[in-house]
Parts: structure tokens; C-alpha cells; sequence
DNA sequence: TAGACGTGGCA
DNA sequence: TTGCCAAGTCT
């Protein structure tokens, strides 16, 4: 096949440019995820939320068991929080399981799944992306896709400048992927950019000897490749300490409901409190963690307090055996797993 | 617009 | 050990 012209100056050859990505894709791509298999919207959204800036090998085992507690989307509508948060739990962005549960709320009231851009992008949790991905994965129709691995793969396709978020380079991306994105085979259109991304057009160490783009990509002409997409400035990631409260009475374990907002946001922690609480006066440390999250890092200390805890409507207790069935952020879980090991073994 | 929002894998 | 990365959305 000759060279088509991609350049960012000429018409776009669109059509060759789709029968690329769909030939490689049926050839090459990825067909085995679970989410692939009997193919329903309900299953394209639980999937997409899941895989917001989440990995695939992350989101399987979590996407199987939700599908079994909850095959329909009137089962997640009917459903509790509680239940929804603990099916969850690991997983990270609770929103996401907050905004899902939501979601299938509004679409359960509404009577039937949307099935436009514009209606999609009405519900919790779907976004511009998301609403394209269930376009495309679901109804296998036209849906614009630009998520990480199409930034990547369009910016060093079109050795475009500016780096992830900046307004100038992401009309440029959706404008791209509205042009080249084809009125037909939208599922495995979809699927083959993201899978060109995933797999070949990777951030790190690329496979352009296999790609089917490489004789169209300006990055690769220039062999620049490693220098798309421009790495975005980075800041340093600030400290934060964090108090806890380990308070144990006839075997049970205080645990306190977080907000609907903030980290953590919707699921049971140890009780935390502000450094200058004056429990922690005469309390003593008996640990300490220390968590890396994407935007900060958290210096935890866990302390035995001395005085009677004031107990809130937030606050419960909890056996062991319970641990196992709530939703608990996974460096807590780690820690009240360690301690309660240990406590258990003398 | 930039920051908040999680976690686990990998070099 | 540290930093980057992974099918974004919301405010």
C-alpha cells in the first residue's frame, strides 16, 4: 500500500487510515478481554470506568466478579453503597464507583441505555472519551476516542507539540480523531487504536518495526519517536502526614465512614485525626506507613490512644471476620492486616 | 486551567 | 528506592 498522506496541511486520507487500523486490529489486536465476549452496553460501561487510568491486567478479575454480583444493570441500581464500595475496594478513584453506581441509577429511571455522545455525556462518570467508547464498543458506531494511548499514538503519528492537558494540543487530538474516525466498523476501529497503543505504540520502548503506521509516522521519519508526547513539567510532589487511631474493644476494631469527598472518599478507615488532636497527647505510636499517591505521599503514624475515643455517627465497629466484606483503602487493609497478625500470633 | 483523585507494575 | 505510567472525569 503506497504511503497515504496524513499530514496535518492536506485533507487527511481518512479511509486508508481507518482500513489500516481495522486490518491490523482483526489481524493483531486484542480480542480476549472479557469485556470483549457478548458485547452489551451495560458491560462496555462497568469495563470503561474501570479502566480509567487503570490497567487491563488490573481491572479483569474486578470486572469478573462485578459482573457476577451484579449481571444487570437494574441489579447495580438496586444495589447498596456499601456493596458497591466493598466490589471496589483496591481498585483506586472511588468516584468512579460512586459515579457507576449513580450511573445505572439514572439510566435504570430513564428506562433505557443512551445511545448518543450527548446523552452519554449526561451520565455520572462519562466523559468525552467514555461517551465515544461506548459509542464505538457498544453500538459499534461513530464514536471519537482520544485517551492516552491515542494522544500518544497521534502525536507522534503528527509530531504534535505540547504535552497532555494543554488545551491547543487536545482540540488538535479531537479534531483528528473526529476526521479520521470512520462511519462504520467503529468497534474494531476503536479497538485498534487503543490497541496499536497498548501494544506497539507504547510509552516506553515502541515496536515500530510492526507497526502499520510507521512508513506515516513524522516521529518515526524524524526518529524521534521517544521525543512524543512531550513529557509534561513536573512539580514535586508534596508530604503529608497523616494520624490514625487503633482502638480495640472485646475484639472489635473502630473504623470510621469517610466523606463523599476527598481522598478516600465513601469507604472505612481508621479513625483519623489532626495532628494537634488532643488525644494524641497521651497517646502512644505503635506504627507507621508510609503511601505514595499520584499527586502527594502520605507519612502515616498509628497511635493507641489512652482516653475514651468520642464516637460519632461516622464511627463503627468491626470484628475480623468483617474486614474481609467492607471497603477499605489498600495501604489500611495492609496495615490492620500486618497488626492484626501479629497481635493474634502471642 | 490546573489540581484532586488510587493503586500496582515496571525499569 | 524512586519515578513514571495506565481505556479520564470533575471542579
Amino acid at each position: 500500500m503506497q504511503s497515504t498522506d496524513l499530514s496535518d496541511n492536506h485533507p487527511f486520507a481518512a479511509d486508508q487510515f481507518a482500513a489500516l487500523v481495522i486490518g491490523w486490529q482483526q489481524q493483531q489486536g486484542r480480542h480476549d478481554m472479557p469485556w470483549q465476549q457478548a458485547i452489551t452496553p451495560y458491560k462496555v460501561l462497568v469495563s470503561e470506568l474501570m479502566l480509567q487510568q487503570t490497567q487491563v491486567t488490573t481491572v479483569i478479575p474486578y470486572f469478573e466478579r462485578w459482573l457476577q454480583r451484579f449481571p444487570t444493570i437494574e441489579a447495580l441500581a438496586e444495589a447498596e453503597q456499601d456493596e458497591v464500595m466493598t466490589l471496589w475496594q483496591g481498585l483506586g478513584y472511588y468516584a468512579r464507583a460512586r459515579n457507576l453506581h449513580k450511573a445505572a441509577q439514572a439510566i435504570a429511571e430513564r428506562g433505557s441505555f443512551p445511545d448518543d455522545l450527548d446523552s452519554l455525556q449526561q451520565i455520572p462518570g462519562i466523559g468525552r472519551y467514555t461517551a465515544g467508547a461506548i459509542m464505538s464498543f457498544a453500538y459499534d458506531a461513530y464514536g471519537p476516542i482520544v485517551d492516552g494511548n491515542v494522544r500518544r499514538l497521534f502525536c507522534r503519528l503528527f509530531a504534535l507539540e505540547g504535552y497532555a492537558g494543554q488545551s491547543k494540543l487536545e482540540k488538535q487530538l479531537w479534531q483528528l480523531a473526529e476526521q479520521l474516525t470512520p462511519k462504520q466498523h467503529n468497534r474494531r476501529f476503536a479497538q485498534g487504536l487503543l490497541d496499536l497503543g497498548a501494544t506497539l505504540c507504547t510509552a516506553r520502548q515502541p515496536d515500530c518495526v510492526r507497526c502499520p503506521l510507521q512508513g506515516d509516522c513524522k516521529a518515526y521519519e524524524r526518529q524521534q519517536v521517544d521525543q512524543f508526547p512531550m513529557a509534561k513539567p513536573k512539580k514535586a510532589k508534596p508530604s503529608r502526614q497523616g494520624h490514625f487511631l487503633w482502638v480495640q474493644q472485646q475484639g472489635q476494631l473502630l473504623l470510621e465512614q469517610r466523606p463523599d469527598k476527598g481522598i478516600w472518599s465513601s469507604l472505612l478507615t481508621l479513625p483519623e485525626v489532626a495532628a494537634e488532636h488532643p488525644l494524641l497527647q497521651q497517646a502512644e505510636p505503635i506504627g507507621s506507613f508510609r503511601h505514595q499517591f499520584s499527586h502527594y505521599q502520605l507519612d502515616a503514624t498509628i497511635w493507641q490512644p489512652r482516653q475514651q475515643v468520642q464516637e460519632s455517627p461516622q464511627h463503627g465497629w468491626y470484628a475480623s471476620r468483617q474486614l474481609a466484606d467492607i471497603a477499605l483503602p489498600a495501604p489500611i487493609r495492609k496495615w490492620i492486616e500486618q497488626q492484626l497478625k501479629h497481635s493474634t500470633a502471642d
